[in-house]
RNA sequence: GGGCGAGUGGUGGAAUGGCAGACACGAAGGACUUAAAAUCCUUUGGCCGAUAAGGCUGUGUGGGUUCGACUCCCACCUCGCCCA
């Protein structure tokens, strides 16, 4: 018998073509079937992608797949999230206009899409920096300034100076910009802020509601949105009518302040110092510490420092007269920018006061030991109770910090407040390649929101990129200068773009209607297919995107766009690949081509390989030999297959019975609805594509020693059966994890083309009760033997069996008995003395 | 400093209270071949033993719980991520 080749090549070019003219990823809107919405993190367009990208569209790809076999209407869509620095860095550098690359860009990594054998809706393709996608963006931002929920301030923000851009503080890493590695520099700038921190509390309560969502990725959102309760207290100034309010999280600790410190940004310093002979040093020291940088003025190992003010503040509690001083270690947006500072029972104040020799009160005592004001070496923060605290000496702190509080608000001097470490979006960007803000500013009426019927404002495509500070739009004189909607005065645009996260935070709402030019996205469509009911993409964005996903989902839910308010069901991250010890990246050169992998073993080996590498929420290692492996595994795969292409058609079907069986056969049948059980198990419920493989693997093993032959008799007929019963479930099984050559052995093996047609293979739970079970024999937990028995055996039984084998018998000599443990089906540990 | 992960052969990994190392890679030996590649077969955690039978040891370190621990608990070490 001549044997056919494993053309890849060839069969997958087949099978991509075939997919495509059947419409397998086109959804039937009028189904009954149950829909799932399976959506990948839609990709940056930077140019290429590698092998450890690839993961992430192949697992959506298995899912997708194997949901449609499951009986599905499934919804898999793909589109590109492609505005964003590195087009605009690549055409300050001299490259082609931002479009162009990003164009080139896309169809680059669309082929490679293709290539692998992913399934897309392709008809559903987004672009968010196409005018008919950022249209809908800028509806986004209208709506948001409509519901005063976008807003325009002057504030210090984090500023770039190599990208000359300011950044989100999501988008700082310890201190330096996230893209260029930059130390950045604090700026006073006009900046536009959506106000996600009214949502803050409904963010942080809808947190149970993502059960689907891995627990880590929930407790960083959580941690990120920082709720914080505490009191905020208001300290009058001596000599004064101001009031200094100071945010506190421990109450109970009033008793002991000794000092007040003030961020350096705090607006009220200039007041208090001005005209001052205080003025030159304070104003100096501000200066300093505010170019510090947010970071490293409260990194752990930074010098704590500060400056008097000269002037005092009165603790409401007590009356002392306390120093009023700004430290570098104060931070304007925690709290209030102010601070009263315990020394005893803070540490960073302890620090301060050690280095300026200022006071320390001791307010908490521990139980059991005694603090000493001139001789503690570090703060105590623990509980205890509350000493030289006036009416509240004596009480735990814990109780204290209920009261004091309490008594607080009841003579008016501070309030129970609640504080969030999560600060309003800055979303305003100067740059080019973004979506234009869509805001006009008229010298008669203001701030004008630009119509929704004059949407979009389009992106000029002339423009210098060489960055200045300013957007590049403020060179564009045909952009700026227009006509108010209201007054139809002369006016001017605002120059500056969304920042990107914008785009991305509603995009899986608008593959329902991806054409539609009349609305962003439609309402019934929406609510029919989503939430997403599985999300897939990289633990990157478990804090940014994902929280900003999930704060347009619910703004858009309370202005009664949309009936859910979360937008991802379940979410899958998974892990990075890794070469030579780091993430793969064209800068540290460990990158590995999936075209040249293609070219020489095909799609399905790398997707084969990639699965097979370890569990998909795990990082893994990428070994170039482990690609052989897998390829190794499909040519035995082809080759058992089609080494009996022509006995398919010629060999009936039979109905398996288990009792007309050969041993061998039975064992085989028996292994094969095992292994359906398991890989259901390990797909549907962990994901573990790994060791289904691995359980395919063992199953084409057993296949080989089955040793099956071409038939002549009724009994090899049965024989024959069961290994066509065999194969044709490891191609069920492995059709979503590698699918053209299953598609392409399922033709072999006499079946009308489109092994997706079919559903999901099922056990058939007598097949898979053994008759015979090993028992391993243990003596004082010690395995020593093993013994075959038959399953129904009873535990009595089992027990006289073993006592009475020989090798055991030498094993116990005589010793005594003193506990027998016995697992069912699996082990007897007889415990002597 | 806090939070969350992880640590198992030469390598990726498997086993989530019951035979540690499934499956694969690599390596060694053999078959086929003029030769090589591919393919197939055998062996493969370490130590003692004879390449046997058999035994000992072994999942980052040290304790604990249990008849029994890679798995659960406590402490520590190392690495990774997130937050300070």
């Amino acid at each position: 018998m001549a044997k056919r080749e494993y053309n890849f090549t060839e069969i997958e070019a087949k099978w991509q073509g075939f997919w495509e003219g059947c419409g397998l990823f086109r959804i039937d809107e009028n189904s009954t079937k149950e829909k799932f919405y399976c959506l990948v993190m839609f990709p940056y367009p930077s140019g290429t992608l590698h092998v450890g990208h690839g993961r992430n569209y192949i697992i959506g790809d298995v899912v997708s797949r194997y949901k449609i076999m499951k009986g599905y209407n499934v919804l898999s869509t793909i589109g590109w999230d492609a505005f964003g620095l590195p087009a605009e860095n690549a055409a300050i550098k001299g490259g082609s206009h931002p479009a162009l690359w990003t164009k080139n860009n896309i169809k680059a990594m669309k082929h490679q899409l293709h290539r692998w054998g992913v399934g897309y809706d392709w008809d559903r393709e987004i672009t968010s920096c196409n005018p008919n996608y950022y249209k809908w963006t800028q509806w986004i931002f209208l709506k948001l300034y409509e519901n005063n929920l976008a807003y325009k301030k002057k504030a210090a923000v984090n500023w770039c100076p190599s990208c000359a851009t300011v950044l989100a503080n999501e988008q700082v890493i310890e201190g330096c910009c996230e893209r260029c590695e930059t130390p950045v520099r604090q700026r006073d700038l006009e900046q536009w802020f959506f106000r996600i921190s009214k949502y803050a509390q409904k963010l942080l309560d809808d947190i149970p509601l993502l059960e689907g969502w891995p627990e880590r990725v929930k407790t960083m959102q959580a941690n990120w949105i920082g709720r914080n309760e505490g009191v905020r207290i208001d300290f009058n100034l001596e000599n004064s009518n101001e009031t200094l309010s100071c945010f506190t999280t421990r109450p109970d600790t009033l008793y002991g302040v000794t000092f007040v410190s003030l961020a350096p940004e705090h607006p009220i310093i200039s007041k208090l110092i001005s005209g001052t002979p205080k003025e030159n040093a304070v104003m100096s020291f501000v200066e300093r510490a505010r170019n510090q940088g947010v970071v490293e003025r409260t990194a752990e190992g930074t010098e704590k420092e500060g400056i008097f003010t000269g002037k005092y503040v009165i603790n409401p509690i007590n009356n002392e007269r306390v120093p009023v001083w700004t430290a570098n270690y104060v931070l304007m947006e925690y709290g209030t920018g102010a601070v009263m500072c315990v020394p005893a029972h803070d540490q960073r104040d302890f620090l301060f006061v050690r280095k300026y020799n200022l006071p320390i009160k001791i307010v908490i005592q521990p139980e059991g030991k005694e603090l000493n004001a001139n001789t503690m070496k570090e703060a105590y923060i623990e509980n205890g109770i509350q000493v030289n605290s006036g009416i509240f000496s004596g009480i735990f702190n814990t109780e204290a910090m209920k009261r004091i509080p309490e008594f607080l608000e009841s003579k008016g001097l501070g309030t129970k407040t609640v504080t969030y470490r999560l600060r309003d979006w800055l979303i305003s960007r100067q740059r080019y390649w973004g979506a234009p803000i869509p805001i006009i500013y008229c010298e008669k009426c203001g701030t004008v929101p630009v119509p929704e019927t004059q949407l979009p404002v389009e992106l000029p495509e002339k423009v210098e990129f060489k960055p200045h500070g300013m957007s590049p739009l403020s060179q564009v004189d045909s952009f700026i200068n227009t006509r108010c909607p209201k007054c139809s005065g002369t006016a001017r645009r605002e120059i500056d773009t969304m920042d990107t996260f914008v785009d991305s935070s509603w995009y899986f709402l608008r593959y329902l209607s991806p054409k539609d030019d009349t609305k962003p996205f439609i309402s019934d469509k929406v609510n029919k297919w989503l939430p997403v009911d599985q999300y897939i993409g990289g633990v990157e964005h478990a804090i940014l995107h994902l929280l900003y996903a999930r704060f347009i989902t619910k703004v858009l839910y309370d202005i009664g766009y949309i009936n859910f308010n979360e937008p991802f069901r379940h979410l899958f991250t998974q892990g990075m690949i890794i070469k030579n010890g780091a993430k793969m990246s064209k800068s540290r050169g460990n990158v590995v081509s999936p075209d040249i992998l293609i070219d020489k073993y095909g799609a399905d080996t790398q997707r084969l390989y990639i699965l097979f590498i370890g569990p998909p929420q795990k990082d893994a290692e990428w070994n170039d030999r482990g690609v052989l492996g897998a390829h190794r595994f499909l040519n035995r795969l082809w080759q058992k297959v089609t080494d009996y292409e022509e006995v398919y058609t010629r060999v009936p079907y039979k109905k398996i019975n288990i009792k007309n069986l050969s041993e061998a056969a039975k064992a085989l049948y028996r292994q094969t609805n095992q292994t359906i059980k398991k890989i259901t198990e390990d797909i549907e419920t962990y994901w573990h594509f790994n060791t289904a493989i691995a359980s395919v693997m063992e199953l084409l093993n057993s296949v080989d020693s089955f040793n099956v032959k071409i038939p002549h008799n009724y009994a090899e007929e049965l024989d024959f059966n069961v290994f066509r019963y065999t194969m044709e479930n490891i191609l069920l099984l492995m059709a979503p994890l590698i699918p053209h050559i299953c598609e392409e052995l399922w033709e072999i093996m006499g079946h009308k083309p489109g092994i997706f047609q079919q559903s999901w293979p099922k056990y058939d739970e007598n097949a898979i009760q053994e008759d015979v079970v090993e028992i391993v024999i243990q003596i004082n937990s010690k395995v020593r033997s093993h013994i075959t028995v038959t399953t129904n055996i009873s535990n009595d039984e089992l027990k006289k069996r073993i006592l009475s084998d020989e090798r055991v018998i030498a094993l116990i000599d005589g010793k005594k008995i003193v506990n027998t443990i016995i697992v069912p089906k699996k082990l007897i540990n007889i415990v002597i003395k």
